[in-house]
DNA sequence: TAATTTTTGAACTGTTTGGTTATATATCGG
DNA sequence: CCGATATATAACCAAACAGTTCAAAAATTA
Protein backbone atom coordinates (compact mmCIF):
# COMPACT_ATOMS: atom_id res chain seq x y z
CA UNK A 1 0.00 0.00 0.00
CA UNK A 2 2.68 2.28 0.75
CA UNK A 3 5.33 0.98 -1.94
CA UNK A 4 8.00 3.46 -2.18
CA UNK A 5 7.48 5.20 1.23
CA UNK A 6 8.04 4.00 4.85
CA UNK A 7 5.02 4.83 6.64
CA UNK A 8 5.50 7.36 9.28
CA UNK A 9 5.10 6.66 12.74
CA UNK A 10 2.80 8.44 14.45
CA UNK A 11 -1.32 9.10 13.93
CA UNK A 12 -1.90 8.96 9.72
CA UNK A 13 -2.99 12.41 8.45
CA UNK A 14 -6.16 12.09 7.70
CA UNK A 15 -6.00 14.16 4.53
CA UNK A 16 -4.15 14.58 1.51
CA UNK A 17 -1.42 17.27 0.70
CA UNK A 18 -1.94 17.22 -2.19
CA UNK A 19 -5.77 17.51 -2.77
CA UNK A 20 -5.90 19.84 0.08
CA UNK A 21 -3.51 22.20 -1.73
CA UNK A 22 -5.97 22.40 -4.78
CA UNK A 23 -9.35 22.87 -2.38
CA UNK A 24 -7.25 25.83 -1.37
CA UNK A 25 -6.83 27.07 -4.85
CA UNK A 26 -11.07 26.59 -4.81
CA UNK A 27 -11.40 28.89 -1.61
CA UNK A 28 -8.33 31.38 -1.88
CA UNK A 29 -10.01 31.54 -5.94
CA UNK A 30 -13.23 32.37 -4.80
CA UNK A 31 -12.87 34.83 -1.80
CA UNK A 32 -9.22 36.29 -2.42
CA UNK A 33 -7.01 36.27 -0.65
CA UNK A 34 -7.79 38.91 2.28
CA UNK A 35 -11.52 37.22 1.74
CA UNK A 36 -10.68 34.18 2.43
CA UNK A 37 -10.39 33.54 6.75
CA UNK A 38 -8.68 30.89 7.91
CA UNK A 39 -11.94 29.11 8.87
CA UNK A 40 -12.81 29.36 5.33
CA UNK A 41 -9.51 27.58 4.56
CA UNK A 42 -10.20 25.43 6.90
CA UNK A 43 -13.30 24.20 6.03
CA UNK A 44 -12.83 23.99 2.37
CA UNK A 45 -9.29 22.33 3.06
CA UNK A 46 -11.06 19.39 5.15
CA UNK A 47 -8.03 20.12 7.26
CA UNK A 48 -7.85 21.21 11.25
CA UNK A 49 -6.64 24.33 11.91
CA UNK A 50 -3.62 23.34 13.83
CA UNK A 51 -2.51 20.74 10.35
CA UNK A 52 -3.06 23.67 8.30
CA UNK A 53 -0.49 25.73 10.29
CA UNK A 54 2.18 22.41 10.82
CA UNK A 55 1.56 21.65 7.38
CA UNK A 56 1.45 24.55 5.35
CA UNK A 57 2.80 27.57 7.49
CA UNK A 58 0.76 30.53 8.02
CA UNK A 59 -1.94 32.33 5.60
CA UNK A 60 0.43 33.78 3.56
CA UNK A 61 3.07 30.51 3.16
CA UNK A 62 -0.17 28.49 2.26
CA UNK A 63 -0.83 31.21 -0.56
CA UNK A 64 2.71 31.07 -1.96
CA UNK A 65 2.13 27.38 -1.84
CA UNK A 66 -0.98 27.58 -4.06
CA UNK A 67 -0.27 30.00 -6.20
CA UNK A 68 3.23 28.12 -6.96
CA UNK A 69 1.40 24.97 -7.84
CA UNK A 70 -0.98 26.90 -9.82
CA UNK A 71 1.05 28.75 -11.54
CA UNK A 72 2.74 25.59 -12.56
CA UNK A 73 0.10 23.27 -14.09
CA UNK A 74 -1.52 26.32 -15.72
CA UNK A 75 1.94 27.12 -17.10
CA UNK A 76 2.28 23.26 -18.33
CA UNK A 77 -1.04 23.53 -20.09
CA UNK A 78 -0.60 26.87 -21.44
CA UNK A 79 2.98 25.45 -22.50
CA UNK A 80 1.14 22.06 -24.33
CA UNK A 81 -1.42 24.78 -25.84
CA UNK A 82 1.17 26.60 -27.31
CA UNK A 83 3.70 23.99 -28.46
CA UNK A 84 1.67 20.93 -29.45
CA UNK A 85 -0.11 21.66 -32.57
CA UNK A 86 1.82 22.14 -35.88
CA UNK A 87 0.39 25.44 -37.35
CA UNK A 88 1.07 28.71 -35.40
CA UNK A 89 -2.59 29.64 -35.72
CA UNK A 90 -3.67 26.50 -33.72
CA UNK A 91 -0.95 27.50 -30.98
CA UNK A 92 -2.06 30.73 -30.68
CA UNK A 93 -6.27 29.72 -30.86
CA UNK A 94 -5.29 26.97 -28.77
CA UNK A 95 -3.22 29.51 -26.23
CA UNK A 96 -5.98 31.69 -25.86
CA UNK A 97 -9.04 29.04 -25.80
CA UNK A 98 -7.00 27.68 -22.67
CA UNK A 99 -7.32 31.05 -20.93
CA UNK A 100 -10.46 31.36 -21.65
CA UNK A 101 -10.90 27.87 -20.33
CA UNK A 102 -9.27 27.89 -16.93
CA UNK A 103 -10.93 31.33 -16.47
CA UNK A 104 -14.62 29.35 -16.91
CA UNK A 105 -14.26 26.09 -15.50
CA UNK A 106 -16.90 24.77 -13.50
CA UNK A 107 -16.39 24.09 -9.79
CA UNK A 108 -14.58 27.40 -9.41
CA UNK A 109 -14.94 30.68 -9.43
CA UNK A 110 -14.80 32.74 -12.43
CA UNK A 111 -11.03 34.32 -13.22
CA UNK A 112 -7.76 33.36 -12.53
CA UNK A 113 -5.53 32.91 -9.29
CA UNK A 114 -2.95 34.67 -11.60
CA UNK A 115 -4.59 37.50 -12.70
CA UNK A 116 -7.54 38.11 -10.44
CA UNK A 117 -6.52 37.38 -7.03
CA UNK A 118 -2.53 37.63 -6.23
CA UNK A 119 -2.14 40.80 -8.16
CA UNK A 120 -4.24 42.69 -5.36
CA UNK A 121 -2.23 40.90 -2.86
CA UNK A 122 0.47 43.18 -1.12
CA UNK A 123 3.34 41.05 -0.75
CA UNK A 124 6.69 41.88 -2.20
CA UNK A 125 7.39 38.13 -2.89
CA UNK A 126 3.99 37.71 -4.70
CA UNK A 127 4.66 40.75 -7.05
CA UNK A 128 8.07 39.38 -7.93
CA UNK A 129 6.38 36.10 -8.43
CA UNK A 130 3.73 37.98 -10.75
CA UNK A 131 6.38 39.59 -12.57
CA UNK A 132 8.38 36.46 -13.51
CA UNK A 133 5.14 34.55 -14.26
CA UNK A 134 4.45 37.40 -16.98
CA UNK A 135 7.72 37.70 -17.96
CA UNK A 136 7.85 33.99 -18.43
CA UNK A 137 5.18 33.61 -20.36
CA UNK A 138 5.85 36.49 -22.53
CA UNK A 139 8.83 34.35 -23.66
CA UNK A 140 7.05 31.42 -24.34
CA UNK A 141 4.93 33.33 -26.82
CA UNK A 142 7.98 34.70 -28.30
CA UNK A 143 9.67 31.15 -28.73
CA UNK A 144 6.72 30.04 -30.22
CA UNK A 145 6.56 33.21 -32.86
CA UNK A 146 10.49 32.48 -33.41
CA UNK A 147 9.75 28.81 -34.30
CA UNK A 148 6.85 30.07 -36.94
CA UNK A 149 9.38 32.29 -38.88
CA UNK A 150 12.13 29.74 -38.70
CA UNK A 151 9.38 27.15 -40.16
CA UNK A 152 8.39 29.96 -42.61
CA UNK A 153 5.16 30.33 -41.37
CA UNK A 154 5.28 33.75 -40.63
CA UNK A 155 7.95 36.47 -42.30
CA UNK A 156 10.93 37.05 -40.72
CA UNK A 157 9.72 40.67 -40.18
CA UNK A 158 7.35 39.47 -37.87
CA UNK A 159 7.07 41.51 -34.77
CA UNK A 160 8.02 38.98 -32.64
CA UNK A 161 7.98 41.02 -29.74
CA UNK A 162 5.34 43.46 -29.70
CA UNK A 163 2.74 40.80 -30.86
CA UNK A 164 3.80 38.36 -27.73
CA UNK A 165 2.94 40.70 -24.80
CA UNK A 166 -0.05 41.98 -26.91
CA UNK A 167 -1.44 38.05 -27.27
CA UNK A 168 -0.57 38.20 -23.60
CA UNK A 169 -2.75 41.42 -23.24
CA UNK A 170 -5.54 40.33 -24.70
CA UNK A 171 -5.49 36.98 -22.41
CA UNK A 172 -5.10 38.99 -19.44
CA UNK A 173 -8.48 40.70 -20.88
CA UNK A 174 -10.34 37.39 -21.68
CA UNK A 175 -9.42 36.50 -18.14
CA UNK A 176 -10.85 39.77 -16.41
CA UNK A 177 -13.73 39.38 -18.05
CA UNK A 178 -14.70 36.16 -17.52
CA UNK A 179 -14.35 36.78 -13.88
CA UNK A 180 -16.84 40.10 -14.59
CA UNK A 181 -19.07 36.90 -15.53
CA UNK A 182 -18.82 37.15 -19.26
CA UNK A 183 -20.41 33.98 -20.84
CA UNK A 184 -17.59 31.18 -21.52
CA UNK A 185 -19.20 30.85 -25.22
CA UNK A 186 -18.64 34.93 -26.10
CA UNK A 187 -15.29 34.59 -24.56
CA UNK A 188 -14.29 31.70 -26.89
CA UNK A 189 -15.43 33.49 -30.07
CA UNK A 190 -13.79 36.70 -28.80
CA UNK A 191 -10.42 33.87 -28.55
CA UNK A 192 -11.04 33.00 -31.85
CA UNK A 193 -10.93 36.33 -32.99
CA UNK A 194 -8.49 37.89 -30.90
CA UNK A 195 -6.34 35.29 -32.32
CA UNK A 196 -6.30 35.86 -36.10
CA UNK A 197 -5.36 39.83 -34.40
CA UNK A 198 -2.62 39.08 -33.55
CA UNK A 199 -1.54 36.79 -36.44
CA UNK A 200 -2.49 39.53 -38.89
CA UNK A 201 1.01 40.63 -41.31
CA UNK A 202 2.22 44.06 -40.65
CA UNK A 203 0.85 47.27 -42.90
CA UNK A 204 2.24 47.73 -46.31
CA UNK A 205 2.94 43.74 -46.39
CA UNK A 206 1.28 40.77 -48.17
CA UNK A 207 -0.97 38.12 -46.60
CA UNK A 208 1.18 35.66 -46.29
CA UNK A 209 -0.69 32.39 -46.25
CA UNK A 210 -3.89 31.10 -45.98
CA UNK B 1 -17.81 83.67 -0.64
CA UNK B 2 -20.92 82.11 -0.86
CA UNK B 3 -22.57 82.77 -3.72
CA UNK B 4 -25.20 80.79 -4.43
CA UNK B 5 -25.27 78.74 -1.10
CA UNK B 6 -26.77 79.91 1.94
CA UNK B 7 -24.20 79.33 4.95
CA UNK B 8 -25.37 76.57 7.02
CA UNK B 9 -25.53 76.98 10.73
CA UNK B 10 -23.65 75.04 13.07
CA UNK B 11 -20.13 74.67 13.21
CA UNK B 12 -18.39 74.80 9.29
CA UNK B 13 -16.93 71.68 7.93
CA UNK B 14 -13.31 71.90 8.75
CA UNK B 15 -13.00 69.78 5.15
CA UNK B 16 -13.53 69.82 1.71
CA UNK B 17 -16.15 67.17 0.69
CA UNK B 18 -14.94 66.73 -3.44
CA UNK B 19 -11.32 66.68 -2.34
CA UNK B 20 -11.85 63.90 0.57
CA UNK B 21 -12.98 61.72 -2.10
CA UNK B 22 -10.26 62.60 -3.89
CA UNK B 23 -7.82 61.77 -1.25
CA UNK B 24 -10.29 58.56 -0.20
CA UNK B 25 -9.55 57.67 -4.11
CA UNK B 26 -5.64 57.43 -3.09
CA UNK B 27 -6.17 55.63 -0.16
CA UNK B 28 -8.33 53.19 -1.34
CA UNK B 29 -6.15 52.56 -4.76
CA UNK B 30 -3.09 52.10 -3.35
CA UNK B 31 -4.24 49.80 -0.39
CA UNK B 32 -7.15 48.11 -1.78
CA UNK B 33 -10.47 48.30 -0.90
CA UNK B 34 -10.32 45.59 2.06
CA UNK B 35 -6.35 46.56 2.79
CA UNK B 36 -7.63 49.98 3.49
CA UNK B 37 -8.98 50.32 6.96
CA UNK B 38 -11.02 53.53 8.60
CA UNK B 39 -8.16 54.04 10.09
CA UNK B 40 -6.49 54.81 6.74
CA UNK B 41 -9.28 56.13 5.56
CA UNK B 42 -9.33 59.08 8.36
CA UNK B 43 -5.95 59.71 8.37
CA UNK B 44 -5.91 59.92 3.80
CA UNK B 45 -8.85 61.69 3.86
CA UNK B 46 -8.32 64.61 6.72
CA UNK B 47 -11.62 63.75 8.01
CA UNK B 48 -12.79 62.52 11.59
CA UNK B 49 -14.18 59.18 12.20
CA UNK B 50 -17.74 59.99 12.96
CA UNK B 51 -17.53 62.60 10.48
CA UNK B 52 -16.66 59.92 8.04
CA UNK B 53 -19.26 57.96 8.92
CA UNK B 54 -22.07 61.05 8.69
CA UNK B 55 -21.14 62.49 6.03
CA UNK B 56 -20.00 59.60 3.45
CA UNK B 57 -21.83 56.31 5.21
CA UNK B 58 -20.11 53.25 5.92
CA UNK B 59 -17.04 51.91 4.03
CA UNK B 60 -19.14 50.50 1.17
CA UNK B 61 -20.91 53.30 0.78
CA UNK B 62 -18.13 55.48 0.46
CA UNK B 63 -15.95 53.35 -1.82
CA UNK B 64 -19.05 53.23 -4.10
CA UNK B 65 -18.80 57.10 -4.02
CA UNK B 66 -15.12 56.88 -4.74
CA UNK B 67 -15.83 54.36 -7.61
CA UNK B 68 -18.59 56.58 -9.28
CA UNK B 69 -16.63 59.77 -8.84
CA UNK B 70 -13.01 57.92 -10.29
CA UNK B 71 -15.03 55.99 -13.39
CA UNK B 72 -16.86 59.47 -14.23
CA UNK B 73 -13.67 61.30 -14.52
CA UNK B 74 -12.10 58.40 -16.43
CA UNK B 75 -14.82 57.93 -18.64
CA UNK B 76 -15.05 61.42 -19.57
CA UNK B 77 -10.71 61.68 -20.08
CA UNK B 78 -11.29 58.52 -22.23
CA UNK B 79 -14.11 59.93 -24.18
CA UNK B 80 -12.63 62.72 -24.76
CA UNK B 81 -9.25 61.10 -25.63
CA UNK B 82 -11.71 58.97 -28.66
CA UNK B 83 -13.51 61.82 -29.82
CA UNK B 84 -11.36 64.81 -29.86
CA UNK B 85 -8.39 64.05 -32.44
CA UNK B 86 -9.52 63.90 -36.25
CA UNK B 87 -8.24 60.77 -37.16
CA UNK B 88 -9.09 57.54 -36.03
CA UNK B 89 -5.24 56.54 -35.15
CA UNK B 90 -4.91 59.28 -32.92
CA UNK B 91 -7.95 58.76 -31.00
CA UNK B 92 -7.35 54.93 -30.87
CA UNK B 93 -3.54 55.66 -29.72
CA UNK B 94 -4.89 58.57 -27.54
CA UNK B 95 -7.08 56.42 -25.88
CA UNK B 96 -4.36 53.70 -25.23
CA UNK B 97 -2.05 56.12 -24.27
CA UNK B 98 -4.75 57.57 -21.59
CA UNK B 99 -4.95 54.46 -19.49
CA UNK B 100 -1.27 54.23 -19.44
CA UNK B 101 -0.78 57.54 -18.30
CA UNK B 102 -3.95 57.44 -15.45
CA UNK B 103 -2.62 53.89 -14.80
CA UNK B 104 1.29 55.46 -14.11
CA UNK B 105 0.49 58.93 -12.99
CA UNK B 106 2.91 59.69 -9.89
CA UNK B 107 1.61 60.44 -6.32
CA UNK B 108 -0.83 57.25 -6.69
CA UNK B 109 -0.38 53.51 -6.57
CA UNK B 110 0.31 52.15 -10.11
CA UNK B 111 -3.13 50.43 -11.58
CA UNK B 112 -6.92 51.84 -11.77
CA UNK B 113 -9.21 51.39 -9.40
CA UNK B 114 -11.94 50.26 -11.84
CA UNK B 115 -9.57 47.37 -13.20
CA UNK B 116 -6.89 46.58 -10.79
CA UNK B 117 -8.94 47.23 -7.44
CA UNK B 118 -12.59 46.99 -7.47
CA UNK B 119 -12.44 43.63 -9.37
CA UNK B 120 -12.11 41.90 -6.13
CA UNK B 121 -14.52 43.49 -3.97
CA UNK B 122 -17.19 41.29 -3.22
CA UNK B 123 -20.20 43.14 -3.65
CA UNK B 124 -22.94 42.59 -6.26
CA UNK B 125 -23.18 46.56 -6.75
CA UNK B 126 -20.03 46.70 -7.42
CA UNK B 127 -19.89 44.20 -9.69
CA UNK B 128 -22.53 45.14 -11.44
CA UNK B 129 -20.99 48.91 -11.86
CA UNK B 130 -17.97 47.40 -13.38
CA UNK B 131 -20.16 44.96 -15.85
CA UNK B 132 -21.86 48.71 -17.12
CA UNK B 133 -18.43 50.31 -17.38
CA UNK B 134 -16.81 48.14 -19.17
CA UNK B 135 -19.47 47.93 -21.89
CA UNK B 136 -19.89 51.92 -21.76
CA UNK B 137 -16.41 51.79 -22.70
CA UNK B 138 -16.79 48.90 -25.91
CA UNK B 139 -19.76 51.05 -27.01
CA UNK B 140 -17.59 54.41 -26.88
CA UNK B 141 -15.05 52.66 -29.13
CA UNK B 142 -17.42 50.97 -31.34
CA UNK B 143 -19.36 54.54 -31.78
CA UNK B 144 -15.92 56.01 -32.79
CA UNK B 145 -14.87 53.23 -35.30
CA UNK B 146 -18.21 53.66 -37.00
CA UNK B 147 -18.01 57.67 -37.05
CA UNK B 148 -14.72 56.50 -38.62
CA UNK B 149 -16.48 54.75 -41.68
CA UNK B 150 -18.44 56.87 -42.20
CA UNK B 151 -15.90 59.41 -42.35
CA UNK B 152 -14.57 56.65 -44.74
CA UNK B 153 -11.05 56.29 -42.88
CA UNK B 154 -11.64 52.15 -42.51
CA UNK B 155 -13.77 50.14 -44.38
CA UNK B 156 -17.73 49.46 -43.80
CA UNK B 157 -16.59 45.77 -43.14
CA UNK B 158 -14.08 46.83 -40.17
CA UNK B 159 -15.02 44.83 -37.38
CA UNK B 160 -16.28 46.92 -35.43
CA UNK B 161 -17.37 45.00 -32.18
CA UNK B 162 -14.29 42.90 -32.04
CA UNK B 163 -12.04 45.52 -32.76
CA UNK B 164 -13.48 47.54 -29.86
CA UNK B 165 -13.44 44.45 -27.28
CA UNK B 166 -10.08 43.94 -28.44
CA UNK B 167 -9.03 47.27 -28.19
CA UNK B 168 -10.72 47.46 -24.73
CA UNK B 169 -9.09 44.31 -23.78
CA UNK B 170 -5.50 45.66 -24.74
CA UNK B 171 -5.91 48.66 -22.46
CA UNK B 172 -6.80 46.52 -19.68
CA UNK B 173 -3.38 44.59 -20.35
CA UNK B 174 -1.73 47.61 -20.50
CA UNK B 175 -3.06 48.77 -17.22
CA UNK B 176 -2.60 45.25 -15.23
CA UNK B 177 0.98 45.60 -16.27
CA UNK B 178 1.16 48.96 -15.21
CA UNK B 179 -0.09 47.42 -11.76
CA UNK B 180 2.79 44.90 -11.80
CA UNK B 181 5.61 47.69 -11.80
CA UNK B 182 6.40 48.09 -15.50
CA UNK B 183 8.02 51.37 -16.61
CA UNK B 184 5.71 54.31 -18.14
CA UNK B 185 7.62 54.58 -21.08
CA UNK B 186 7.92 50.90 -22.06
CA UNK B 187 3.78 51.34 -21.61
CA UNK B 188 3.28 54.10 -23.42
CA UNK B 189 5.50 52.50 -26.67
CA UNK B 190 3.33 49.16 -26.22
CA UNK B 191 0.44 51.42 -26.65
CA UNK B 192 1.51 52.52 -30.26
CA UNK B 193 1.71 49.30 -31.29
CA UNK B 194 -1.46 48.40 -29.79
CA UNK B 195 -2.86 51.47 -31.52
CA UNK B 196 -1.79 50.34 -35.07
CA UNK B 197 -2.77 46.72 -34.01
CA UNK B 198 -6.57 46.82 -33.25
CA UNK B 199 -6.33 49.43 -36.94
CA UNK B 200 -5.11 46.75 -39.25
CA UNK B 201 -7.01 46.02 -42.45
CA UNK B 202 -8.34 42.46 -42.17
CA UNK B 203 -7.18 39.43 -44.08
CA UNK B 204 -7.23 39.60 -47.54
CA UNK B 205 -8.17 43.34 -47.63
CA UNK B 206 -5.66 45.61 -49.28
CA UNK B 207 -4.19 48.42 -46.43
CA UNK B 208 -6.66 50.81 -47.06
CA UNK B 209 -4.86 54.31 -46.46
CA UNK B 210 -1.85 55.40 -45.02
C1' DT C 1 -0.25 -4.50 25.99
C1' DA C 2 2.82 -0.52 27.07
C1' DA C 3 5.59 3.30 25.46
C1' DT C 4 6.17 6.54 21.75
C1' DT C 5 5.14 9.57 18.07
C1' DT C 6 2.23 12.33 15.39
C1' DT C 7 -2.28 14.31 14.19
C1' DT C 8 -6.53 16.02 15.55
C1' DG C 9 -10.36 18.84 17.80
C1' DA C 10 -11.65 22.40 20.73
C1' DA C 11 -10.97 26.02 23.37
C1' DC C 12 -8.15 30.16 24.00
C1' DT C 13 -5.59 34.83 23.20
C1' DG C 14 -4.18 39.26 21.84
C1' DT C 15 -5.01 42.25 18.08
C1' DT C 16 -7.45 44.58 14.58
C1' DT C 17 -11.56 45.61 12.44
C1' DG C 18 -15.87 48.42 11.28
C1' DG C 19 -18.93 51.15 13.49
C1' DT C 20 -20.94 54.10 17.61
C1' DT C 21 -21.45 57.07 21.44
C1' DA C 22 -20.33 60.73 24.60
C1' DT C 23 -18.37 65.19 25.10
C1' DA C 24 -16.10 69.31 23.72
C1' DT C 25 -15.87 73.03 20.21
C1' DA C 26 -16.94 76.25 16.62
C1' DT C 27 -20.21 79.02 14.06
C1' DC C 28 -24.83 81.18 13.26
C1' DG C 29 -29.32 83.54 14.46
C1' DG C 30 -31.17 86.76 17.44
C1' DC D 1 -23.77 87.95 24.26
C1' DC D 2 -26.69 83.71 24.48
C1' DG D 3 -29.11 79.65 22.79
C1' DA D 4 -29.35 76.57 18.82
C1' DT D 5 -27.11 73.68 15.53
C1' DA D 6 -23.68 71.22 13.49
C1' DT D 7 -18.90 69.40 13.48
C1' DA D 8 -14.68 67.48 15.64
C1' DT D 9 -12.01 64.68 19.30
C1' DA D 10 -11.44 60.74 21.71
C1' DA D 11 -12.81 57.00 23.99
C1' DC D 12 -15.46 52.97 23.45
C1' DC D 13 -17.64 48.29 21.80
C1' DA D 14 -18.75 43.91 19.92
C1' DA D 15 -17.31 40.92 16.29
C1' DA D 16 -13.92 38.75 13.51
C1' DC D 17 -9.44 37.69 12.76
C1' DA D 18 -4.70 35.09 12.59
C1' DG D 19 -2.27 32.26 15.13
C1' DT D 20 -1.39 29.05 19.54
C1' DT D 21 -1.90 25.76 23.26
C1' DC D 22 -3.29 21.38 25.19
C1' DA D 23 -5.26 17.31 25.99
C1' DA D 24 -7.46 13.43 23.57
C1' DA D 25 -6.98 10.13 19.73
C1' DA D 26 -4.82 7.10 16.42
C1' DA D 27 -1.26 4.97 14.67
C1' DT D 28 3.55 3.10 15.29
C1' DT D 29 7.38 -0.10 17.57
C1' DA D 30 8.65 -3.28 21.01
Amino acid sequence: MFPNTVRPRGRPRSFDERQALEKATLVFRSKGYDGATIDDLVAGMGVGRPSLYSVFGDKRTLFLRVLRAYAEAKGARAAKALFAPPTLRDSVAGFLRHAVETATEEGSAPGCLIECVAPLVDDAEVKQFLKDAAAGAVAFVERRFRDAISAGEIPPDFPVAARASQLVDLSRGLTMRAQMGMPRKTLLNDAKEAAELVLLPRRGKATPEG
